[in-house]
DNA sequence: ATAGATAAGTTATCAATGATAAGTTATCAA
DNA sequence: TTGATAACTTATCATTGATAACTTATCTAT
């Protein structure tokens, strides 16, 4: 049953081109942690879908939750990107803060997972560290800082905001911090108990974003 | 090396006893859980603890997730009790809500770990749904309802507050998720990054109480 | 061309884990 | 004292993330 033994299209990548594999292997990833969460998906379901060997994926990852992180990064330069859209679009300091909230809730329950990794936290096994490992190719965006960048930027446009003339009723940090956490409350819920019978997305996210903006207001 | 053959004080529990049996799984997976997390507690480990095998836990629990569930509940009735408390010795609507948002942020910080691994969900594999195991013991207290209880004494006393002749700007139940939502969010945060540079604690859970006050009253 | 170096990928295998099957032992009621 | 059964045990699975060790294709320098 060796019918057509050569040129088998061997999926093997040339030289220099292990790059595109990484990426391969990031999309896959993405696809199955998107359809059956991280905990569902395996190494070897990932390699399948991609048409490796299980053990060829640490030939680019240093495990299973480096995957997460640089999907994660990946996805969060999105949201980064959106929030410079808002920046370079809306002039309104207040508008800019509403438009923030809104992307920010959006982008959360659009990529729960990511959220969850990110904002929600420790979902990932990190207390367990190991060491040893190879990772040969070292990539040089270091993944796991796409959080704390977005909330730098809520603080920035609320400073805007009070010193475009606004009065606040805490300062400007404090009020991005209730900010955020308001939102995050939101999204945070909704992600982690999808099955309660919350009330209506939408109404929610506008209601929570009137709520803190009217709160933070003098 | 058998010395003292007999008399080798078996943990083996006598008939009926053992319910007892399943709170000192319930102590050892839950002390588990919180040093370590979720994930990282393997059922062997639990067994160990408790002093009996792996497949003894399987008397009494369906499964690993049975047993977090249970002890989501078990910290849901705790509150829940001084939710009770508030209700009968508060007479004020109103001041029975802030109480409530107050009691329950506190509750929160108070016990961050337990918190986390009810509020939070440290790591539910909610995704995978399994059919057909067994579980002998039926236990009557239905695990993974705690959640919904806590809301529907919340939703109640808001529906108390507008019964009272108090305008809402939304209908009971979304302003109570929103309320929820908005503490869990201060809690939630601090909890999960404490070695970030947070605003003063007691500010942001004043601070959010008065917001979502405010934001949901006409 | 061709031999060495090495990027890219394979097969075989681990230990750990959640869970089940099937057998064992202590306890109690009749 | 016996039969039922609650309360276990030991043995065993399939699956999982991960590693070791080997193979093969491709590029470079001679």
């Amino acid at each position: 049953m060796a019918a057509l033994s050569t040129a088998v299209a061997s999926g093997r990548k040339k030289r220099g081109e292990g790059h595109t594999r990484r990426e391969e292997i990031l999309q896959a990833a993405k696809e199955l942690f998107l359809e059956e969460g991280y905990n569902a998906t395996t190494i070897r379901r990932i390699a399948d879908r991609v048409g490796v060997s299980a053990p060829a994926l640490y030939l680019y990852f240093h495990d299973k939750e480096a995957m997460m992180l640089a999907l994660c990064d990946q996805t969060f330069g999105r949201l980064i990107e959106r929030i410079t859209d808002i920046e370079n679009t809306v002039s309104d300091p207040l508008e800019r803060v509403r438009r923030f909230g809104d992307a920010y809730a959006r982008f959360g329950l659009e990529h729960p997972d990511e959220y969850r990794l990110v904002f929600i936290g420790n979902n990932i096994p990190e207390s367990v560290r190991k060491v040893g490992h190879r990772m040969p190719i070292d990539d040089p965006t270091r993944p796991g800082v796409g959080g704390a960048l977005v909330f730098t930027r809520l603080v920035a446009l609320l400073s805007q905001l009070e010193a475009s003339g606004v009065k606040l009723n805490y300062p400007p940090d404090t009020c991005a911090e209730l900010c955020w956490m308001g939102i995050h409350g939101v999204v945070a819920a909704m992600i982690m108990k999808p099955e309660f019978p919350w009330s209506n997305r939408e109404l929610l996210i506008k209601g929570m974003q009137d709520i803190v903006i009217r709160g933070i207001l003098k």
